[in-house]
DNA sequence: CGGAGAATTGACAAGCATCAATCGAGGTGG
DNA sequence: CCACCTCGATTGATGCTTGTCAATTCTCCG
């Protein structure tokens, strides 16, 4: 039955990391966002406080200035998901129709741009490139979604956390293959769907065959890109 | 830390089935396809065949008429992940911005009709309506996915199968409690994130326990919904 | 310097994947 | 119309990865 040369397809388009480096190439958005301007509120918000709720009405969006943040989905039994890590510069709820389906909470403390969302329906009716621009964001992180659900139910433990780093290496605020890592090995474990004990053997597995060195708790220097990127093999 | 109260979270907003029913409440939609009429195309698909493949120019999309399909991600090593079930009614590849970054696959014989992406792309810039509508159908694809993420990471395999005989129960195709279900096992499992003997095994139990009952291959019969309901747990 | 939260490390158990064999159903050809 | 053949589903046995429980160590701040 049907069964496409897999090598044609698997070649890495999603990369997952275009989310923030689409912002430096559109130079529109800064301009979009400059008419919301007005209607915009500075707000700093602490590490581990909640931004808004699951559930909650979403009457405003925000764009992240400084800081990290993640998104977050809790079951009953207080187990928590993490959805997705926020980076500076990206859009917060711009996607969000009516309530919000997850919470957004602080990593670390943040400051963030809150818009009211009368404002965004506005402009997203006025100006068609701003509304392609958020088809896309959210389109990207559809397309995000659908890759970590492979990585969810088909990759290792080891795959996952050398994924993970290779992720991160790829982001910003690493200079020479050391990797900054603002949030806890709870939210990595929630974020990867394991145990954080797990997360904790596998980074010392990668420590003890020098892939890696751990500078300090939240601060990773890769040693060897290829055997990370070994482990992780395609996709 | 910060812990808001689980309860008044997790009540099941998230649904996850809306993404058909809100064609039949939203009147509108079918307004725009009428403008597309002129541009669309109707064409068959046999059980099986790829409709369009991952990493393709995403040079066209298309409406499910009849039938079933699956979105797929392929591994190298030739495991694949179904990442959604396409149901008749639904938008195929609306919210795809230049390439594919999935494939589709026909679950069984299915009509579709084909638009031009040019179309379609001056409709969303045209049609405010409908691009709203795009934006929203796109967005309650990123909720799925969460949705989905949290049962592949906390949930057993009971619990999944449970959620997902429930979550088709709720859509067409079946009356009193009858699930017809299109696709395979084997798709089941690589939707679910698991093995497919897992899913042969689970079911197995919900039959022994008398909470179904198998017509046929791909009919089942839910008996005891309540006990489904408790087995799924909330969310 | 001391305390609290986070991270690490170890021991153990369990759920589930994997391997393997059999069964069943649907479709085709004689 | 029936027998056969092939693909999918089921059922069983076994092992491994990873989650869970528990104790200790580390790190960050006050």
């Amino acid at each position: 039955m049907l069964q496409s040369v897999p090598g044609t397809l698997a070649k890495n388009h999603a990369s997952a990391s275009h989310a923030s480096t689409s912002w430096a190439k559109d130079a529109y958005v800064p301009v979009a966002l400059e008419l919301l301007a007005g209607s915009g509120t500075r707000i700093t918000v602490k590490r581990g406080q909640e931004i808004f709720a699951e559930g909650a009405s979403a009457e405003t969006c925000y764009r992240l200035v400084d800081g990290s943040v993640r998104l977050v989905k809790l079951m009953a039994d207080g187990r928590r998901q993490v959805c997705e890590f926020v980076k500076a510069g990206d859009l917060l709820g711009f996607e969000t129709d009516e309530e919000h389906y997850f919470s957004a909470e602080a990593v670390r403390d943040c400051t963030l741009i809150r818009y009211p969302r009368r404002a965004v329906e506005t402009l997203l009716a006025d100006d068609k490139a701003f509304a392609r621009h958020v088809r896309q964001i959210t389109a990207r992180g559809l397309q995000d979604a659908y890759q970590r659900m492979v990585l969810l139910c088909h990759k290792s433990a080891q795959e996952r956390i050398a994924w993970f780093l290779l992720e991160m290496a790829d982001g910003a605020e690493n200079e020479g293959g050391s990797i900054f890592l603002p949030m806890t090995r709870t939210d990595i474990a929630n974020y990867l769907g394991m145990a954080i004990e797990t997360v904790s053997r596998v980074l010392g597995q990668f420590k003890q065959n020098g892939a890696i060195e751990q500078k300090s708790l939240n601060r990773i220097q890769v040693m060897d890109r290829d055997a990370l990127e070994a482990v992780r093999g395609e996709v």
